[in-house]
RNA sequence: CGGGGUGUAGCGUAGUCUGGUUAUCGCGCCUGCUUUGGGAGCAGGAGGUCGUCAGUUCGAAUCUGGCCACCCCGACCA
């Protein structure tokens, strides 16, 4: 074994970031705080990308680029938005170096006349550039979406799940009316939901942030929550309703049809290369990466087993017919017969490198007609008659996806608890981790001291969450409803 | 940003306490032959500013100080 993996039993953090290393998802870079995405790790994103843009499409928006940098007193025009994001920003204060006795220097002439901050998001630039493209109710809603990259100056960071920079998409829309704004909101949350349930067999918990938890300047924040397997919460995606906020900073207004001056109602919504953390963490185990057969690169890899040449001849036949069927298809496959590896080492390999589905093809099938299938997922293999075996591989790539899914309910499913007292919730958190479903009663100040006592925070309020009566956990106030707690990433 | 730890070949490491020939071993890499159904074997070979800068010393991977990076734990956050 010459790649060995940190069990997860034994140590989740450095379980995960063996992982990430070792099947080449990332690296991290001689950049403080930045990480390098590989061509195995950035394949799978641009998977993710293909997916989210199509839909993103098929929901009415269109793509746009706006500027990196961002002037300092833009930045400065929506109060709570500077609060939220002013201690983790990058500032660009020059635009020219010079050679000097000590070396390449910053030239002190080439100072800005105001500082450009390095987009933590783009809400500002956006909101000043649509104030241009906004005159007339006709002209909403305006539903633009971004690919871009973003700094947020972090203390701490960790593999995908948070560096200094990353990869993402923000969607910037604005309407004519706050329903409609909110109701756009809520349709890309469900995009969201969508997508990280049936692309990455990944089960989320829709919901709202509270108050504390909500994003600079929105009204009201969406979110969906995922669990990973030691039982932490992960953010997996965000939307927001920004009210009027934006609009009023950046003065944006619309003559409606009697033709009065309105300001307008604006969303932003995205999920980030975070979502990389989220899939490894769900789905892999000891022996290296789990991808969902929607996602994975390599969807089957075929490798043969042979000793003369003349036997790689025949195999290659067979697999030469397999793969044809496979391009009909549309199924994502690599034919390994590099000879300098040894089918060991390639069965290990693709494992730690998470491909759903292998098949093996050697001498012995040549006789009886077979192929081995191995899966992933369930780490099983069965001999299968080479004629139909596409057919056979096709409906195996649908049940892992299936199974996947199925797992990860089961996971959420078993580290979820209601709790009624606080000793009880505390107990949880302590012992199992995982989901708490509460009574709170509804106060910053019950939110704020239970995360001080147990690092727990409320990470949504469900939509269309049961009512109950009940007592909060924490204080004995009445609540109406439940709210699920967890440490989170 | 605070506390703790680590840094020697692409990767993992011995040596560091107690300074002293040519810096150890395994994996990987290159060449050749044999191999190939769960990380192959043998033989030969290449690869090092010992994180970095300065200091102490006749002599530094080893001692001292600064700096950098990464990991773990906390505070902050997607």
């Amino acid at each position: 074994m010459s790649k060995v993996i940190t069990p997860k039993e034994q140590d989740y953090s450095q379980w995960y970031n063996d992982l990430v290393i070792k099947a080449g998802l990332a690296d991290h870079s001689a950049v403080k705080g930045c990480m390098v995405i590989k061509p195995y790790g950035y394949a799978i994103w641009e998977r993710m990308q293909a997916v989210l843009d199509g839909m993103f499409k098929a929901t009415g928006h269109s793509n746009a680029y706006f500027p990196l940098f961002i002037p300092k007193s833009f930045f400065a025009k929506e109060a709570a938005h500077v609060e939220g994001f002013a201690k983790e920003c990058a500032v660009v204060t020059h635009y020219r170096l010079k050679n000097s006795p000590e070396g390449l220097v910053v030239d002190e002439d080439a100072k800005l006349d105001e500082e450009l901050i390095v987009r933590p998001t783009s809400e500002t630039i956006i909101w000043n550039t649509y104030k241009g493209w906004i005159q007339s109710y006709r002209d909403l809603p305006l539903l633009i979406n971004q690919w871009a990259n973003v700094v947020r100056w972090e203390m701490r960071t960790r593999l995908f799940l948070r560096t200094a920079e990353f990869l993402w998409q923000e969607g910037h829309t604005a309407h004519a009316t706050r329903q409609e704004a909110v109701e756009e909101a809520e349709k890309m949350l469900n995009v969201y939901a969508e997508f990280v349930e049936k692309w990455m067999s990944v089960p989320v918990i829709k919901g709202t942030k509270t108050a504390s938890e909500r994003f600079a300047g929105a009204l009201e924040t969406y979110c969906i929550e995922a669990m990973m397997q030691d039982g932490k919460a992960l953010q997996a995606g965000t939307s927001h309703f920004l009210g009027q906020n934006f609009a009023k900073a950046f003065d944006v207004k619309f003559l409606n049809k009697e033709g009065k001056s309105e300001l307008v109602w604006a969303t932003s919504w995205g999920v980030s290369t975070r979502l990389m953390g989220a899939l490894v963490m769900t789905h892999s185990d000891n022996e290296g990466l789990v991808l969902p057969p929607q996602l994975a690169p390599i969807q089957v890899v075929i490798v043969p087993i042979y000793r003369e040449a003349e036997q790689l001849a025949k195999i290659n036949e067979v697999v030469s017919k397999l793969t044809r069927s496979f391009d009909a298809d549309g199924i994502r496959y690599k034919y390994d017969s590099d000879d300098n590896r040894s089918p060991g080492w390639k069965f290990a390999e693709y494992e730690l490198k998470g491909v759903p589905v292998r098949l093996a093809i050697g001498p012995k099938d040549l006789e009886k007609g077979t192929i081995e299938v191995s899966r992933r997922d369930t780490r099983t293999k069965e001999f299968v008659p080479i004629e139909g075996v596409e057919k056979y591989v096709k409906n195996l790539l649908g049940e892992i996806t299936e199974n996947l899914f199925k797992k990860a309910v089961e996971l959420r499913t078993n580290n979820s608890h209601k709790v009624d007292t606080y000793a009880e919730f505390k107990e949880v958190l302590e012992k199992q981790s995982g989901f708490v479903w509460a009574h709170w009663d509804g106060t910053a100040e019950t939110e704020e001291k239970i995360k001080e006592e147990t690092k727990a925070t409320i990470r949504c309020i469900p939509l269309n969450n049961p009512q109950e009566e009940g007592k909060c956990v924490y204080s004995g106030k009445p609540s109406k409803q439940r709210v699920i707690f967890a440490k989170a990433y």
